[in-house]
DNA sequence: ATTGAGACCTGTCGGC
DNA sequence: TGCCGACAGGTCTCAA
């Protein structure tokens, strides 16, 4: 399940067994995930500190003291589960595929049944090169992220601003669930084309400044949930809600789905225009 | 340059 | 109970 709130409540999690340990071993279970594993990739991580453990959109980066980046991507059911020094081990599961030997003691196992994650290594000059990595939009949160970056990236459009919002270089990190809350939360159809909440000029319209705060409050709460460990039960404002009503006080209206992109889009005809 | 469709994989759920 | 299709929170590639 994972978008930005998840994959940063990951990195929260996992950072204290990553972050100044050293990698004993990783046991690689699979040759490939969603692409091979890279050459000598056991080699290349055995005996290394990891120095930082990042996030950048939905990738978690551990800088290593070798100068390499091992670059981490849930995909779609990717996860990590942490067996601590001294507890009770985790018992192997067949989509644990894998397994790092912390210097603490702790085990971290890569699970991901569909396999569409992903994992690699990179030299600095494959990192500053990288085809995704590189041409990432902003952070959303971070106040590189506002009215004007949006507008600046929607500007002459017309591709839909949800499809837009899904493309990880206008704002990195918006995944199908978010994307739709953000457009609720700012009153905003899913399908209008991008560029409409730009003026001729470039300048952000209202409804630009709408977005960019209604995505910072979207991802703002749902980490915030996922940190205080209660978003299992999580609902969501319109996603996966369709036929039922509207959360909006004093709305009324009926959820829809519909497919833009290939995927399933949740609004509210009446109050997103 | 954009955009849509299909591909990658497994699991789950609802309907019959 | 079993079978079948639809669908899933992501991304990439290819054709138009």
């Amino acid at each position: 399940m994972p978008e930005l709130p998840e994959v940063e409540a990951v990195r929260l999690e996992l950072d204290p067994y990553f972050t100044h340990y050293r990698i004993e071993d990783v046991d690689v279970r699979r040759p490939d995930l969603r692409d091979p594993f890279p050459r000598r990739f056991r080699a290349r991580l055995a005996g290394q500190t990891v120095e930082r453990f990042l996030r950048r959109a939905k990738y978690l980066l551990a800088t290593l003291a070798s100068g390499d980046t091992l670059a981490m991507h849930l995909g779609m059911s990717g996860w990590f589960h942490v067996s601590a020094p001294g507890g009770p081990a985790r018992v192997l599961d067949k989509h644990d595929h894998v397994i790092f030997h912390m210097s603490s003691g702790a085990l971290i196992a890569f699970n991901d049944p569909r396999r569409f994650g992903m994992m690699t290594l990179l030299t600095p000059k494959q990192l500053a090169a990288h085809p995704v990595l590189s041409t990432l939009g902003p952070e959303p949160l971070s106040d590189t992220f506002d009215a004007a970056a949006l507008a600046r990236a929607c500007r002459g459009r017309k591709t839909p601003l949800k499809v837009a919002l899904l493309d990880q270089g206008v704002v990195a990190g918006l995944g199908n669930i978010y994307a739709a809350e953000a457009l609720h939360l700012a009153g905003l159809s899913p399908m209008r084309a991008a560029g409409t909440i730009v003026t001729a000029a470039g300048e952000p319209r209202e409804s630009a400044y709408r977005l960019a705060a209604a995505i910072k409050d979207v991802l703002t709460r749902a980490i915030a949930r996922q940190t205080a460990k209660s978003y299992r039960s999580a609902r969501f404002q319109v996603y996966d809600r369709e036929r039922e009503r509207c959360l909006r006080p004093g709305c009324g209206g009926r959820i829809r789905r519909r497919t833009q992109g290939g995927r399933s889009t949740f609004y509210c005809p009446r109050c997103q225009k």
